[in-house]
DNA sequence: TGAAGCAATTAGACAGAGTCCAATTCCCAT
DNA sequence: ATGGGAATTGGACTCTGTCTAATTGCTTCA
């Protein structure tokens, strides 16, 4: 019943029950991300968004990946000195980086257990854990 | 008897014995980042050598990390989406690392044990591990 | 219909990290 | 001293991301 098909309606609901105005452009780019469920930069969102519809500036890429990532529609992955990726999947899970090919793969955080990791110093709460497998062609 | 003060000459060696030839330049920034055992950024590292000796340009200190890395002298620490941390300490060791202040904190490795991860697809060599735990104070 | 008011979008200037290149300097062996 | 290869340098350049002031567009109310 949840499973729906990532069409302009179903986007559109799922931005407003996220408490964010959904506009064409808003939707265009949570459509590059959500339907290719893919690790994108700006860029590559700012592309793809651009590549059949009408403009979106670069201005309005980066305001709508950053009030997504606010509303937490999506995260943020860290893993390449040079760009931040876009990670349209928000359930627990962790990275494989291709430091060759520079592609980013995910890896479900389900069956992963840390262990032996020392107390939190006082006055801070954990915001997260990232974990990043690094790999390279053999 | 190993523990040696991070003396320049100390330093010289060091970079020896990682096939580097020591030169003025480098066994600064070498002094920069071992004898403070802290995780700097380029631009840190160039503040700090710069503020009581003579100049070392820009390039030189870009060159330098770079080549201290593809040296295995330090590591590269990827939290903060703006720049590069550059850590001293190769010994495997995870990072905590705190939004507010951008404080980036070393972990011990020796107790986190990591189990449930699956299998690497064929054709790939791991090539490094990193944990981040990104907090924020209460 | 239309005017007001507010939110979203935009172009383009700007900032900062990092790279590149050609010219110079340094160091060392002869 | 001198020649040669490596290291360093300034400065221009690229790229990602931010900022700002102006414009557009949408909603409401008359």
């Amino acid at each position: 019943m949840e499973s729906s098909p990532y069409t302009r309606n179903n986007l559109a609901d799922k931005l407003r029950t996220h408490g964010i105005t959904p506009t064409h452009q808003r939707i265009e780019i949570a459509h590059a991300l959500f339907s290719r469920c893919e690790h994108l930069s700006a860029d590559q969102v700012m592309t793809i968004v651009n590549e059949r519809h009408s403009e979106t500036s670069k201005a309005t890429v980066y305001n709508t990946l950053n009030l997504f990532l606010e509303k937490g529609l999506i995260r943020e992955v860290i893993v390449d000195p040079s760009k931040v990726f876009y990670d349209p999947n928000t359930e627990p899970h962790y990275h494989m980086y291709d430091l060759e090919s520079g592609r980013l793969t995910d890896i479900a955080a389900a069956d992963v257990r840390v262990t032996g990791l020392p107390q939190l110093p006082p006055g801070v709460v954990t915001e997260g854990m990232d974990i990043i497998i690094r790999v390279r062609p053999a």
